[in-house]
DNA sequence: TCTGAGACAATTTTT
DNA sequence: TTGTCTCAGA
């Protein structure tokens, strides 16, 4: 960690020898290195940032480059602005003006200036994944498909795939249609594409291959940003697709000074599309390209490491490369074993506490990763319970929900009224009379006379709705159009915002429910007002349209603050390119970590594997897996298996709570074992089978006896809680399994670990907790 | 046109 | 368990 804080005495910037002198030698060769194709192939905690940041501060400082000759492209945001912030920090004012950004941010921005070439008007909007596959459904239903049958989804990721590949429609139709599924894949391909186009709207896909359109039609266009960017910079390399490859690979054509960093070993969104060859064959495509590797590790300690690398070592498609660190051993990782996710949640709580206390961490010191963001809530309640500050990254953003996305489809169509998704999304949100039929009428309309659905509302007479709902319809478009002129008239955005919330009834409305939910959405509501405000207090001449832009391309991981004082909690995916010196890796079970496949898909366990080394190389001093027995999935308990992964680490360095070693414990009959008292059916297995089938969850279906008693915590620092380690003075040790009743009536399931399973009265039996 | 009951499906991972 | 969607009835 040390080895990463730069010095941010800003006042007095360091001269350039000094500059790369904080490198080691390899890092330095990179930083360095001025012109033609590079390919750093950098470790994990390899201090690739660092080289890249030195890099362009070396550029910039030796005058290679003026700051908008470089382009930086990023996997996050965040990722971007820390390392403008980085680079500021070296070499002060010299770097402002750099192009740094996501892959669709900097495209989105090209793609304003020269809209017009590829016939769409600058002011196009961007559709999330939401929207195209709302625009998707509606094409379903008009193709006459059932949305039920064919999942608007499924054919969402099928011409995401297409796109990103640089498949277009037709070409789809004429040489990749296999099934019915494709067939049905590639007419609605064709009429996406058309309508996205209709609507002057762009998919996130577009942004990355619209460029590619442009460059290859507009070979002036092409050559202006060529010599524009002379030095290109990419982040992540591993995981960027064909699209994000050809584009850059069009820009880069002309001067070849080209820098990649990657990691095939982090390689975790094939899913997108990501292409790990990418990086694999660099050096075949630009053959004068220089390699440097980053091998020393400043990040973790030698056990995390060795552990990392031996998961990693079961991979078959991986590049041998030898990671090393001078950092001590540390401690050996733990294994938590757990019967529940409750269980799992409190035991890494009383470990967060635990840890604090003993080893001076600060909350900002934790990170609680999982594989998928259902399993944030548990964790969440469990720090909450206990007082502990914490960060949740991801999930469902404030920027889905429903309120927000309502209210931007409102300003969104006061700069693109042509907006197909965003017009139906509120033409009847509030409701103002203009229900399903109409709309349908509306949309039929449209498509049969070829032009968009705001021009039929502007023209809504030749539509032959049932009268009322036209009147309304008319007051709809007067009320859009009052808005626009307020817009087009330079009112500042956070006023227009205020009357759109105000004309629209929108606010209103919400007020008048008067529900529990709907103030809480008045409040959402309020709170978009306020970034607003802040956008338009921050940004000079702040533009409706680029709010928008803005808060679309806005990634979730970009909101993780580092230094507020609060543990993290993210997925896995999120936590690329972050670092903490103490992670807990939790849902270490099969279907889970590794997540099973998808119907019909592959099991991709290289790839699993990749995200489960990530996750691990995290960590900075402190590492902890941990498993349940039981999870709660889809409102019913199931058991799991615990994770193929947990096999395959070096046994030597990971221990479980009670310091045995991890192969030992597989054996070993006393861990406890899952049975209740009340169990009359199997769930008889011990942990010890692991059952690698896919499709047949291991299980017992037991509905949870919802409502009170048994399994709740009713006293927060009740010690006798499940999964407590408990002594009885003669039935030994053992670990509270089940609790029910309260007061008088407390009972407990203890698992002895020499006298068996026990259900005794909390106020009789003397108990004690021992942990 | 709107509301509510009931069916049902879903839980990867993200720009 | 949760949210989303559809259909029937007011």
């Amino acid at each position: 960690m040390q080895q990463f804080t730069l010095r941010s005495d800003s006042s007095s910037t360091p001269d350039p020898a000094d500059l790369l002198s904080k490198l080691n030698e390899q890092q330095r060769r990179a930083a360095s290195h001025v012109q033609g194709p590079l390919l750093i192939i950098a470790g994990a905690g390899s201090g690739k940032t660092r080289v890249l940041t030195y890099r362009i501060a070396h550029l910039l400082q030796k005058q290679h480059a003026l700051p908008h000759n470089i382009l930086a492209l990023t996997f996050t945001n965040k990722a971007a602005r820390e390392m403008q912030s980085r680079i500021q920090d070296l070499i002060g004012e010299r770097a402002s003006g750099l192009w740094m950004g996501t892959f669709h941010s900097i495209f989105s921005k090209i793609l304003r200036f020269e809209a017009e070439r590829i016939g769409y008007s600058s002011s196009f909007s961007i559709y999330d994944s939401a929207d195209s596959e709302n625009a998707i459904k509606l094409i379903l239903k008009e193709l006459n498909y059932d949305p039920r049958e064919i999942r608007p989804r499924t054919i969402q990721y099928k011409i995401s795939d297409a796109k990103n590949q640089l498949v277009g429609p037709d070409t789809y139709q004429n040489r990749f249609v296999q099934s019915t599924l494709d067939d049905i894949t590639a007419r609605v391909y064709q009429l996406y594409t058309r309508r996205l186009k209709e609507a002057n709207a762009m998919d996130f896909d577009d942004l990355l291959i619209r460029p590619i359109e442009l460059f290859e039609e507009h070979p002036d266009v092409l050559e202006k940003y060529q010599d524009k960017f002379r030095y290109i910079l990419i982040d992540e390399y591993q995981d960027t697709n064909h699209a994000q490859y050809k584009v850059t690979r069009l820009l880069a054509d002309k001067y070849e000074n080209i820098c990649v960093v990657g990691d095939d070993a982090q390689s975790i969104y094939s899913f997108r599309g990501a292409d790990i060859s990418n990086i694999l064959n660099f050096k075949e495509d630009y053959q004068k390209a220089t390699e440097v590797p980053l091998e020393q590790n400043y990040r973790s300690t030698k056990h995390i490491l060795q552990c990392a690398d031996s998961v990693i070592k079961q991979n078959r498609k991986q590049l041998e490369k030898t990671l090393w660190t001078e950092n001590i051993d540390g401690e050996p990782i733990t294994l938590l074993e757990n019967f529940d996710e409750r269980d799992e949640a409190n035991r890494i709580v009383n470990y967060i506490n635990d840890l604090k206390l003993r080893h001076g961490y600060q909350n900002n010191d934790f990170a609680i990763l999982y594989r998928t963001n259902y399993q944030s809530r548990i964790f969440e309640e469990a720090l909450r319970r206990k007082n502990i500050a914490y960060q949740l990254v991801g999930g469902l953003s404030f920027y889905q929900r429903k309120e927000i996305k309502d209210v931007l489809a409102y300003l969104t169509l006061l700069v693109n009224p042509e907006d197909e998704q965003a017009l139906l999304r509120i033409i009847n949100e509030p409701s103002r009379g203009i229900g399903n039929k109409s709309l349908n009428d509306l949309l039929k309309k449209a498509r049969s006379t070829g032009s968009s659905v705001w021009k039929i509302l502007k023209n809504v007479e030749t539509a032959d709705l049932y009268k009322p709902a036209e009147a309304r319809v008319k007051e709809f478009v007067q009320m859009i159009e009052n808005l626009r002129e307020l817009l087009e008239s330079g009112t500042p955005i956070l006023d227009v915002t205020k009357k759109v919330l105000e004309k629209s009834g929108y606010l209103k409305a919400l007020v008048e429910e008067n529900s529990a939910q709907s103030l809480t959405r008045r409040d959402n509501v309020l709170e978009l007002q306020n970034a607003i405000a802040y956008y338009q207090q921050n940004t000079g001449n702040a533009k409706l349209s680029n709010f928008l832009q803005e808060i679309t391309l806005i990634t979730d991981t970009d909101k993780y603050d580092e230094n507020k004082p609060a543990v993290t909690l993210m997925t896995v995916h999120a936590s690329k390119g972050l670092e903490f010196p103490v992670v807990f890796i939790v849902g270490l079970e099969e279907n889970l970590f590794p997540m099973g496949p998808r119907e019909g898909e592959e099991p991709n366990t290289e790839e699993e594997r990749r995200l489960f080394y990530v996750a691990i190389t995290r960590a900075q001093k402190h590492l902890f897996f941990s498993y349940s027995k039981m999870r709660f999935k889809y409102g019913e308990e199931q058991r799991q298996a615990r994770s193929r992964f947990l096999n395959e680490v070096d046994p030597g360095v990971v221990r479980t709570e009670t310091g045995a070693t991890i192969r030992q414990n597989r054996t070993d009959s006393s861990s406890f074992s899952v049975e209740r008292d009340d169990s009359s059916d199997s769930a008889k297995r011990t942990d010890t089978e692991i059952d690698y089938d896919w499709k047949s969850p291991v299980n017992s279906k037991k509905p949870r006896s919802s409502g009170n008693s048994d399994y709740e915590y009713e006293y927060d620092d009740d010690p006798f809680r499940t999964g407590a380690h408990v002594l009885h003075p003669s039935f030994g040790a053992g670990k509270i399994v089940q609790r029910s009743g309260a007061g008088r009536d407390a009972r407990v399931v203890v698992y002895f670990k020499n006298r068996g399973q026990k259900t005794l009265m909390l106020r009789a039996a003397r108990l004690q907790v021992i942990q």
